[in-house]
RNA sequence: UGGGCGGUCGCCAAGUGGUAAGGCACCGGGCUUUGGAUCCGGUAUCGAAGGUUCGAAUCCUUCCCGCCCAGCCA
């Protein structure tokens, strides 16, 4: 199993492995701590890991990092076992709570004080921040460091006994007080806290610090590679002191990545949180948010995003991916596999003056032009159809390719027309409706006469048409790290579909050609369908229109 | 400011002394019953300055920029 080369985790594991570093086999382990709803940062952390377990057919774990009662809830776990089960990846090792392991890391701490390497200090937060010192200045250690071991020990037991109230005492590692590396300076091993913990109750009133939690709990699961994001490299000198200290036999290594951040979207917690809680978001699970579930509900399949995350990689810089990006790898999956129907955003309606109002004929439209296995559908053109509002125009500029007076253009899978009047509204001049006829040579070839049609667009028929509600979203602003939340970044559509998308189920995927890929909302009922539109395509309308803008300018200017 | 970690095209990213891959984005063009997809072409001297060398993004020096650390948060 060569290490990929792009891949510095890898390597570092293959060289582990070469030397013989570990007789058991490679575990890693995703340590989320429950305070929170995952977003892509998560994602991306967990397919790292499991990914380097699957590769060396090793062990990977699932544990909740529940050492803080002040901020933990069942609900996050429950949250995040749900979107574990919903990306489909998989724990090969074990799901644990560090909260379980309370008894052992207890033992643990004892035996620190026993030998030594840890005591009770009494310096109260402030005392104790004083007392740490800053860059310039060296820390001063606490007159409590060298207390007798008898009595750390006793201090120890009274404070898991409950005997005093949180901030009066804490355990302390015994390292270098003048370290330049602040989390060297004698760090807090454990806390008295009051909270009830969610998954202990009130059994504990000590609860252990991230750094002696992690450390030893990699340890006890038999982790071998603890991986996690950069902020962490500083802590890396005492997670190693710790392991050694407490004397554990081929210790886990911790190796760091560099964080991926995605340009435009928010994913730190208190920014989601405010979000949320103001309202502004419909919740955690607004499509316009990079959580697991928004992410979901905006209809980005579970493989795409895991995919995504994988294909992204390691490194040792964070990365600020440009959301193109995501949207482009979103959408070449999409393509391959999302079904083509028509729909018209902004219905404008379209006569066919030749065809009867009973007649009806059975154009034939593709599924999926990429997929021929995904076969064909019939759908009925009638005399009453409507069109894209934005598809007609009075008085086009010159590169526009759809319907305007006496132009020609193709109705998808059917008939080419040609526009033959329309009126519009006396009070707004806006266009109230368009007629044309249809020319019977053309269902499913090109007219006979060897004329080129260069534009296609959407029809529905009036009399089939199925009513939806469209959801566009915009992605939501996160200016100088403050994130603000458009009321504008949303806008609802009432549109109108053909038939065929009636039979759509919650979760489904469809692409409405030029109109971009869209999802039917988990909350949509038969009858009034809801889709979020997850992609627009590559290029779409904007990017038409700006082309025809751009042009009319040119027109203008010449 | 002390320490740590990073800095190759707008965004990612190969490259570890031999003369700058690739993807996304963007621009131009071909094809097309989606102006989609697809296909072809275009776009950087490697944070900066010195130095070592026949030769450096790769080695040395200094400097600049970004991120992380002074929670009894994780």
């Amino acid at each position: 199993m060569p290490a990929d080369p792009n891949n510095f985790i890898e390597i570092e594991i293959e060289k582990d492995l070469e030397a013989g570093r570990f007789s058991r086999p490679v575990c890693t382990r995703f340590p989320p701590e429950p305070n929170g709803y995952w977003h892509l940062g998560h994602v991306f952390a967990l397919t790292i890991n499991s990914g380097i377990a699957e590769k060396y057919r090793g062990l990977f774990n699932l544990r909740f990092d529940d050492t803080n009662p002040a901020s933990e809830r069942q609900e996050f776990v429950d949250a995040a076992l749900e979107d574990l089960a919903w990306l489909g990846i998989p724990v090969t090792g074990k799901i644990v709570y560090a909260s379980d392991f309370f008894p052992g890391l207890f033992e643990i701490v004892e035996r620190l004080v026993l030998s030594g390497h840890a005591y009770v200090c009494d310096l109260a937060p402030d005392e104790l921040k004083e007392w740490r010192g800053d860059y310039h200045t060296p820390g001063r250690p606490s007159p409590y460091r060298e207390r007798a071991v008898e009595e750390n020990l006793d201090l120890l037991r009274r404070m898991r006994a409950g005997e005093f109230q949180p901030g009066e005492k804490s355990v302390r590692a015994k390292i270098d007080m003048t370290s330049p590396n602040m989390n060297l300076r004698d760090p807090i091993l454990y806390r008295i806290m009051s909270e009830e913990h969610y998954r202990q109750g009130g059994k504990w009133r000590i609860y252990p610090s991230y750094d002696f939690a992690q450390s030893f709990n990699d340890a006890l699961d038999g982790v071998t590679h603890s991986l996690c994001s950069s902020e962490f490299i500083s802590h890396r000198p005492l997670y190693e002191w710790l392991l050694e200290k407490a004397e554990f036999k081929e210790p886990p290594r911790q190796i760091e990545f560099g964080k991926l951040a995605i340009e435009g979207a928010v994913l730190g917690k208190r920014h989601l949180r405010r979000l949320v809680e103001s309202g502004v978001l419909g919740g955690w699970d607004d499509p316009r948010l990079f959580t697991v579930k928004g992410m979901r509900r905006r209809g980005f399949a579970a493989e795409t995003i895991a995919d995504f995350c994988r294909q992204v990689g390691v490194s040792k810089a964070d990365r600020t991916i440009d959301v193109k990006s995501l949207e482009q790898f979103v959408r070449q999956r999409l393509n391959a596999s999302a079904p083509r129907r028509m729909a018209v955003l902004k219905p404008v309606k379209l006569v066919l003056e030749n065809l009867p109002a009973g007649e009806e004929v059975l154009a034939r439209a593709e599924n999926n032009p990429e997929d021929a296995a995904a076969g064909a559908r019939e759908i009925a053109l009638t005399r009453e159809l409507f069109i894209e509002a934005d598809d007609f125009m009075i008085d086009p500029p010159k590169k526009f390719f759809r319907l305007a007076p006496g132009k020609e253009v193709r109705l998808r899978g059917a008939f080419v027309v040609k526009c033959t009047g329309c009126e519009t509204d006396p009070a707004t001049g806006a266009v109230a409706g368009i007629r044309a006829t249809y020319d019977p040579e053309t269902l499913g070839r090109n007219p006979p006469d060897g004329r080129k049609i260069r534009g296609v667009i959407h029809w529905v028929s009036a009399r089939h048409a199925v009513d939806l509600e469209v959801r566009l979203y915009d992605r939501l602003a996160n200016e100088g790290g403050d994130a603000a939340a458009d009321a504008n970044s949303i806008s609802i559509l009432r549109a109108k579909a053909e038939p065929s998308v009636a039979q759509m189920r919650p979760g489904d995927r469809v692409q409405f050609e030029r109109l971009g890929y869209f999802a039917v909302d988990p909350d949509s009922r038969p009858g009034a369908l809801v889709l979020n539109r997850i992609v627009t395509l590559k290029d779409s309308w904007s990017a038409m229109q700006a082309r025809e803008a751009g042009q009319s300018a040119d027109r203008a200017g010449s």
